[in-house]
RNA sequence: GCGCCCGUAGCUCAGCUGGAUAGAGCGCCGGACUUCGAAUCCGUAGGUCGUAGGUUCGAAUCCUACCGGGCGUACCA
């Protein structure tokens, strides 16, 4: 379809520079490739548009008679009237090709491609890292964290789908005063209790104590004070503290691999802070020697960051102990050695906007040149219908119960169809329809917008939702297994893709042409919904032609042969979108 | 105060490298199941694209100001 668009780019430009000269102006344009071309808006007016207002000014002359002009210099070319039919409406030349051939070339493309269909080279030979999920140790997963590694795994796939080779990162947040918080409830009020003690999640059992710290301090201001004292000692490596602390990050992560586990996000490579602060710390501390920054009475060290117009930020405490932007630099040198990068996104949250602008800047000071390299792929909030999600308000929505509660509604709703016996297994089914509504759900908002999650609505399973996707997936599926039942009365007949004639059958055509597109635009806007748009478009358009118009069951058998192919290529097409933004496949639903 | 982001239909969102009548889903109202899976399809109603200027042949899209909202401006992360 490129080729085909840059052939009728370049007969639009013979046309207009002969126009021109004949007219004896100069056109104003220098090579075919800077022709715009659009998209008529209805389809039955052609398949590409072109605009002569450009052209308006060099020719002292009206769009309109221009494009009348261009079209009767088109006609006295025969290789063009070969190529397609052309007409004007107003100031716009319209062309209708025939597309066959190039439909012919497509099918055969998807289908031999198969699930490499889509993989472009626009980022052949970058190695980029993506930093996401990042969860702190003294709580489990909420909302928030599965629009962070819902973006974070789908823009992964993207970029790889573009060609680069990337590498997965987590920072398990494991270090700081507020880890301390939790430690410090559960020594004061947790007694000998354990999460299996009480049946509580191991994540969510730590959660409960950092919750109670909260409780307290609002009584007792030596609350803090303990926190902080207790963050000294475990700086200092003191041996009651640092046993503590493994146990309670260990209850933390178990349970967050399990909702990692549940929802499909891995990683190539875990850092934890608590490996990466010290080194930041003599990065600071070495920074402070060459100068970079300078030190207050309390001994804390600072970064004057008035030469790009920001305040001056605490790099470390007085007290000598760490905070997130020390480890922050520790981790991010730890990285650049570790794995030479091109590129290291950071998907985190709008809120750290101005934490990052600090933390590139420093590295940049501090003389590392990869500090033009990092980036900061920041996404918006994600709110409730009545405001924003608070945790004393309880209002906070807990990944793991959002999980359960998709798939036991999908659940009920398998079972209300009546369709238990036929699936393969209900409660994987129910569960990949529930990861489908929702990384779908949360994948189709522009990451830099914030959104609005409504439960009711991301637990609905029809419209634009991924179920409806997955849906349209099953119906193909199931008509390809009739399809090989019936196999034999097939036999030697070969599709024909000059007999899709139908106006959705182009459309679909065109639409599975520019899936490449797509992938390579996805990739170089960090943006997946553009994916999730065109998925929904695809599946809508054949949705429309599949109803209207028989395929498995047309008496031509040569139509139905062709219809299953622009089927199965439209069912690849989907499945390899559906692999990128995170929707599991279904046979059967 | 300063910095960044956002204002598109009742609600949730597309569209934003300027181009023909601004799209979709939900919701509302009305149609289609003896037919390849009705988690479907079709139709009706609903918008001065926050406001005002500017650039342009042409602005939801670019620029400026203002209004409204969010986030940040922590020795929290």
């Amino acid at each position: 379809m490129t080729a085909l668009k840059s052939k009728w780019q370049e007969y639009i430009y013979n046309a207009i520079t002969a126009a021109a000269t004949k007219a004896g102006v100069d056109a104003g344009i220098d090579s075919a490739d800077k022709i715009m071309v659009g998209n008529p808006p209805k389809p039955e007016m052609g398949d590409f548009s072109f605009a002569m207002f450009p052209f308006a000014k060099a020719f002292k002359t009206a769009p309109t008679a221009i494009a009348a002009m261009v079209v009767s210099e088109l006609e006295s070319n025969t290789e063009v009237i070969a190529a397609g039919s052309l007409s004007t409406a107003g100031p716009y030349v319209n062309v209708k090709v025939d597309i066959s051939d190039t439909a012919s070339e497509v099918l055969d493309v998807v289908i031999s491609q198969g699930e490499e269909y889509g993989k472009v080279e626009t980022l052949a030979g970058k190695k980029i890292m993506v930093e996401f999920s990042c969860p702190n140790t003294n709580k489990p997963l909420h909302l928030g964290h599965l629009r962070n590694d819902s973006i974070g795994a789908c823009i992964s796939r993207i970029l790889d789908a573009a060609g680069a080779s990337v590498m997965k990162v987590n920072l398990i947040n494991d270090r700081g005063i507020h880890i301390c918080k939790s430690m410090l409830a559960y020594k004061k009020f947790g007694g000998d209790t354990r999460p299996e003690s009480e049946g509580v999640k191991s994540d969510h059992f730590v959660g409960n104590y950092y919750v109670k710290f909260d409780q307290w301090s609002k009584e007792d201001e030596k609350a803090i004070e303990g926190a902080q004292k207790m963050l000294q000692d475990w700086e200092a490596g003191d041996a009651e503290t640092t046993e503590l602390w493994r146990q309670m990050n260990k209850w933390t992560i178990d349970g967050i691999e399990q909702t990692y586990k549940a929802t499909g996000i891995s990683f190539d490579k875990v850092y934890y802070e608590s490996n990466t602060y010290a080194s930041g710390k003599e990065e600071v501390i070495k920074g402070l020697e060459d100068d970079v920054f300078y030190k207050e009475d309390d001994n804390s060290i600072w970064i004057d960051l008035s030469d790009i117009k920001l305040d001056k930020k605490v790099l470390l405490r007085g007290d000598g102990t760490s905070l997130y932007m020390t480890q922050d630099l520790g981790t991010a040198i730890a990285r650049h050695t570790d794995w030479p990068f091109d590129q290291l996104i950071y998907v985190v949250g709008s809120e750290q906007q101005y934490h990052f602008s600090v933390l590139f800047h420093i590295l940049k000071k501090l003389g590392y040149k990869w500090a033009d390299d990092l980036k900061h792929l920041s996404y918006g909030m994600v709110n409730l219908p009545d405001g924003k999600m608070k945790s004393r308000e309880g209002t906070v929505v807990d990944a793991d119960d959002l999980v359960k509660q998709l798939t036991g509604l999908a659940r009920e709703e398998i079972v209300s169809k009546e369709r238990g016996d036929e699936v393969d297994d209900l409660d994987t089914t129910a569960h990949s329809i529930a990861l489908g509504a929702l990384n779908y759900y949360l994948l189709q908002v522009t990451p830099s917008k914030d959104m609005i999650f409504n439960p009711a609505e991301s637990l609905s399973f029809n419209g634009n939702t991924g179920p409806y996707l997955q849906y349209m997936g099953a119906r193909i599926s199931s008509m390809l297994r009739k399809f090989e039942e019936k196999k034999v009365d097939f036999t030697g007949i070969e599709a024909d893709a000059s007999l899709l004639t139908v106006e959705e059958e182009k459309e679909i055509i065109k639409m599975l042409i520019s899936w490449p597109e797509k992938v390579e635009q996805a990739a170089a806007e960090y943006n997946p919904s553009c994916l999730t748009a065109f998925m929904y478009e695809l599946a809508k358009t054949f949705s429309r032609f599949y109803h209207d118009n028989p395929v498995l069951k047309n008496e031509n058998k040569q139509l139905a042969v062709t219809r299953l192919k622009l089927s199965s290529a439209v069912l690849q097409v989907l499945k390899n979108g559906f692999s990128l933004i995170g929707i599991p496949f279904l046979e059967k639903m």
